[in-house]
DNA sequence: TTGAAAGCGCTAACAG
DNA sequence: CTGTTAGCGCTTTCAA
């Protein structure tokens, strides 16, 4: 009987799993030949290569990445944790990264706060324990425990979407600036009279940025800076009836500026259903440059943000960490676009 | 010198590393004892196991769940796979499933195979590597490696999207029926020159399936059944460009039946920009039920699949199969409704 | 309720 | 280029 094919009483094999042993026993190798034969070809000859491979079909042997992890402390899988699956933006990101990290042979775990920092901390404490190769996060901002567990983990983190002080590698964009630049360009369309219209700012604490930052440029021109913040997520739903809402609060309001698109649309299309014309009787701005902004009548004015792009960028960046390549940039500016359309 | 704490030259263990025996050593019981007071608190005194989780917290452990799933050969871990991330119906199931799994302690592994069923077989080669607790999968689709490989699993696999012969557990809806249906609905209404516009069939099958449901339909009632396949992945800009496409190839047609929304809305908005009514010039229907048809004028004429409640569906079969339980269902027919909005 | 011993399947380290 | 040895950190099995 082989050491390799134990068969006393205490063996907890799954008796059906082919174990790399076996493949290397069928290809009369040992095992860490097999081994090598699979994860470094090039530290092998090409006949046992072959043979190796051979055995691996014929066996149907599929490696075990949960010892192989173990042994070697290394996964191939990356964590990204998100705040939500609604916002099509963070998908966006995810198809980013997914499709650049899957095409080098890397795995996703995925993770969702729902904007919960202290489930973001858990979740974090899950992947580490799964020897994740990196950790992907949405934003900047992390409970006490979260930044304590991160600050030695030793692999590469990245936080994308806005831009800051990070822990690591930062991908993103200026979002105060980007409501400064919605800002200015209501103002130069010579509209005064206009309120900011956000979906749980406290959640989505960008959007309260680009608030922020409307907010500054308004002021700095003499203006008040009217805000209405609502409760529920950012929907067409939402912002069809904030649109109402505005119309009651702030009656002479010339122009609102959405925290997203979603919203503005919503408003859109709810502005053309009461007969208001866009942008005569009320201008209407939003943010993110989705495609149905394109599509509508007048066309939706924007900010276009490079999602996918981000996405795909920092995956690029991660990669090059782990391959051991020194020669990355620790934050990208991956900057707006303003997109004037017909609706203001 | 503990035995726990091997200071011999060939130890590989992570410096750093907080390991299970440290914390069995700092609370004064051994390793397997500290294992169960965090595994199965309920097989532990109170005070073993409250001065086990005390440890944990001072010495910050993170369990490895490496470590732990290779001796167990349970991980957790659940595998997910779509063949897309930009159809935004893959991320609703996506999102039903994450939202009941997490809660239940699972993690996400996602692949994307892109349709395509080899990158499919790869994936799910890698998946079973993992010790995956159970695979999702959309459709009803794999070739024949996939197959073999999947069929002494012995785990929990969940084909979701359409009904049919699965492998093992099944949920989705009729497609087939959902084709007849709208085509019956179209009839109903009184168009008889009718073209269905669907976007790379081979690929979005289920799409192809809706279709043969509505030509058998219409060949019933002695109608032509003329298609119009696109190139492109279905969204709002090919909706748009197609209607030109048909009026050009068919211009007699009275109504449009879409393979999906984003099509079926992009043809709607551009019909408006073009000066054409709907659906008095041309009548537009699309299929999924996405909110963007509810917001438009017309409203969009489509059918409703309940695509997150399909996902959480699935996580709670899986989890109920996943405790043990032999309750349950080997297949579920989610349906769908036929809402009739005013574009056709 | 607790512990000792023995692996899970693989790879790092070292030697040849 | 190939093999030997000894773990990776945890949980199973069996015994007390």
């Amino acid at each position: 009987m082989s050491k390799d094919l134990p068969t006393n009483a205490k063996s907890r094999r799954r008796p059906e799993q082919v174990t790399l042993s076996q493949v290397a026993q069928a290809a009369g190798v040992s095992p860490i030949t097999a081994s090598r034969a699979l994860n470094h070809p090039d530290k092998v000859s090409t006949s046992t290569r072959q043979s190796v491979l051979q055995s691996v079909e014929r066996l149907g042997y599929v490696p075990n990445l949960v010892a192989g992890s173990l042994a070697s402390s290394r996964s191939r899988l990356i964590a990204i944790i998100v705040p939500s699956l609604i916002n099509s933006v963070f998908v966006e990101i995810i198809k980013g990264l997914q499709e650049t990290l899957e095409a080098q042979g890397y795995q996703i775990l995925l993770g969702n706060t729902d904007y919960d920092l202290d489930r973001e901390y858990q979740l974090v404490r899950t992947f580490l324990g799964w020897s994740c190769s990196a950790l992907v996060t949405a934003g900047l901002r992390h409970n006490d425990a979260c930044r304590t567990l991160l600050a030695n983990w030793g692999h590469p983190i990245m936080e994308v979407m806005e831009l800051g002080k990070g822990m690591d590698l930062n991908i993103g964009l200026d979002h105060t600036a980007a409501g400064r630049c919605m800002a200015n360009h209501l103002i130069d369309r010579g509209y005064q009279r206009i309120v900011y219209v956000g979906a749980r700012l406290s959640h989505d604490y960008r959007a309260g940025m680009r608030y922020l930052g409307h907010k500054k440029m308004l002021k700095a021109k003499g203006l008040e800076a009217p805000l209405l913040e609502l409760n529920t997520l950012g929907s067409l739903q939402a912002g069809a009836e904030s649109l109402a809402q505005v119309l009651k609060d702030y009656p002479a309001t010339q122009a609102i500026h959405f925290a997203n698109d979603d919203l503005a649309a919503g408003a859109l299309l709810a502005a053309q259903r009461q007969g208001l014309s866009v942008p005569d009787d009320i201008a209407i701005a939003g943010f993110n440059g989705l495609p149905l902004g394109q599509h509508i009548t007048p066309k939706l004015t924007t900010i276009l943000s490079p999602r996918e792009a981000m996405g795909r960028l920092a995956a690029q960046e991660l990669i090059r960490r782990l391959s051991g390549k020194s020669v990355y940039r620790r934050q990208h500016d991956v900057g707006f676009t303003l997109q004037v359309g017909e609706s203001t």
